[in-house]
RNA sequence: GGGCCGUUAGCUCAGUUGGCAGAGCACUGGACUUUUAAUCCAGGUGUCGAAGGUCCGAAUCCUUCACGGCUCACCA
């Protein structure tokens, strides 16, 4: 009770108002004598009106509009594709019969002939039929059924005259019926809030909207493949951490009744993929979504899918071949090309990626040649002479950062590794032997999106420990928030962690590139989206 | 969080200077036995995102709010 006390405490008023409507909305549920929902839906329109109540005189003669069950055996692809080379006129395979089931999605009626369009997964056919070859009473009750509804079919393959592939339908039977009218067959649905909230629809509709999603299926199912082919063995690490590590975002807090502890949603699988590596996995990755409670944006979504891998004995060079390799890999298997289209800029993953330093990277796209020799003074002056907004308590290594960030970035289209990042922004990378102020850490770019993150690894234990603690001091606040310090991964890098390469690529962010999608909510099936008012 | 744009029939969209709420598809009835955005005839679409204001009169002007999109900031 306490907890649950507590927790209603945290809530905020927006909240409460919003529970009272719901509350409001299932006691008219309650109340009502409805059959169907949308009956719910004020105002129902008259087209729905009309539908439904045709829909209710069917029943009557219709005892089962829902069916259990209706075994196919073949798709609409297969048919296609085995008769495609029929005679405009011609039958195929004397008087085969083919079972297909799927959603009706057009009407064509023409007194005692009738063509309709029936879609499954794998695409779309004609079907005909005629009031000889089935019969009066199935053909008029075929008549009755309305767009949307989900059908069985057994038929025969011929094409017409036009050389339109088609069945010619012997029997059928509704398998399940629509209540809703489904979105114009001709503009499709374009809402993208409809289409984000109801994707199904989005699907139904809008068929090469499910392309970018196989796509982005095959490119995970690329990934397994590719680094389990390397000796990388798949693991599942904790979701629910009590304190999140790995990244400096604001977590998502929940709350477990029975331990009665706080819990986070992981920000990053980072600190147990290690452990594994303590523990002697030599070679680990993840796939699989991480939490993070901040803003969200065309490339941001509150939960997203992360590839995480390490491997012992490597470093952030060995990783860079790694990685070109492995994405080159993947974009091929998913998509079969390696030329890309990303917001209006062509992408080649052809050919050697490129390979340069921050800092160097900052001399080619602006001609200035900021480092770590220079004063801090003159590097103050250099941003403010190219109106760049620097924090008084920067260091060196943040305001080299913010000449990257604001002129470089974006400039870098084709994938472009940027390598030796400054100690200032890499908590977690691996100092250079070379030079204290920079780091063993690099970034890849593409269309001038981040999508890989890798270090050579922070192994030495007290090392980690310092920085631990200056984070838990720091006054920066939500650093300080997330900043508990995880004392059992400490403890477990006391025990000896071999020096090992880790990278993060982000999947949604690839995904968006191979197929060309300007928002990151067009390869993500259900992105997050705010409450919808009323039912 | 800021700026800009949007929200009108189931869907896609018009809506003039503030003066009866419109079209196509879909839907309902009818005709039509190879059409394919089928065609033809007839018919009805509606909380104009919500609330408030100005006005004789508001889809239209003003204010606030909700939701969405783009963008900037934040974030990585």
């Amino acid at each position: 009770m306490d907890d649950i006390k507590k927790e209603a405490d945290g809530l905020e008023v927006q909240e409460e108002t919003e529970a009272e409507e719901a509350k409001l909305n299932i006691e008219n549920i309650e109340n009502s004598k409805a059959e169907y929902l949308l009956e719910l839906e004020t105002p129902i329109g008259e087209s729905l009106r009309m539908k439904l109540e045709k829909i209710k005189t069917q029943k009557k003669k219709r005892n089962d509009l829902y069916k259990a069950k209706f075994v196919t055996n073949t798709d609409i692809k297969t048919l296609h594709d085995n008769f495609c080379h029929l005679m405009a006129g011609e039958k195929g395979e004397g008087d085969a019969v083919y079972n297909i089931a799927g959603r009706i999605m057009v009407f064509r009626r023409h007194g005692k002939a009738t063509f309709a369009v029936l879609k499954d997964f794998s695409g779309q056919i004609q079907l005909y039929l005629n009031i000889k070859n089935i019969g009066d009473e199935k053909y008029y009750e075929f008549l009755d059924l309305d767009i949307g509804d989900i059908v069985g079919i057994k038929g025969s393959v011929f094409k017409t005259h036009t050389g339109e592939l088609s069945i010619n339908v012997q029997d059928y039977e509704l398998l399940s019926k629509s209540i809703r009218i489904l979105p114009e067959k001709w503009h499709g649905l374009k809402d993208k809030e409809i289409r984000y909230r109801q994707r199904y629809l989005d699907f139904i509709v809008n068929p090469e909207v499910k392309e970018a999603f196989i796509i982005r299926i095959k490119m995970i199912e690329a990934f397994r493949k590719f680094l389990t082919s390397k000796g990388f063995l798949e693991v599942e690490t904790p979701m629910l951490q009590s304190i999140p590590g790995g990244a400096t975002a604001k977590p998502f807090i929940t709350h477990h009744n029975a331990l009665n502890m706080e819990l986070y949603l992981r920000i990053a699988p980072e600190l147990y993929l290690k452990r594994l590596i303590i523990g002697g996995f030599e070679k680990v990755f993840e796939i699989n979504r991480n939490f993070r409670n901040e803003g969200i944006s065309y490339k941001h979504n509150p939960e997203f899918t992360m590839l995480e891998f390490y491997q012992a004995f490597a470093d952030y060079n060995d990783l860079m071949v790694l990685t070109e390799e492995l994405l080159k890999y993947v974009a091929k298997e998913a998509s079969g090309t390696l030329k890309f289209n990303y917001r209006g800029s062509d992408i080649d993953f052809e050919g050697s990626w490129d390979k340069m330093t921050m800092i160097d990277s900052i001399k080619k796209f602006t001609g200035l040649d900021v480092n770590f020799d220079k004063d801090i003074d003159d590097l103050r002056d250099m941003a403010n002479n190219n109106n760049l907004k620097i924090n008084e308590s920067f260091g060196k290594g943040k305001i080299i950062n913010e000449f990257f960030d604001n002129f470089v970035q974006s400039k870098l289209i084709k994938p472009t590794f940027i390598k030796d990042y400054p100690v200032e922004i890499s908590p977690l990378a691996r100092k250079s032997p070379k030079n204290p102020n920079l780091t063993e850490r690099f970034e890849l770019f593409i269309g001038g999106e981040e999508i890989a993150n890798a270090f050579s690894e922070l192994i030495d234990p007290k090392d980690q420990f310092e920085r631990f603690k200056f984070q838990v001091k720091s006054k920066d606040e939500e650093e300080r928030m997330t900043g508990k310090i995880d004392v059992d991964f400490l403890k477990a890098l006391e025990y000896g962690m071999p020096p090992t390469g880790g990278e993060g690529i982000g999947i949604d962010r690839l995904a968006m590139i191979i197929t060309n999608c300007a928002s990151i909510r067009d390869v993500i099936l259900f992105p997050l989206m705010r409450h919808e008012k009323d039912i």
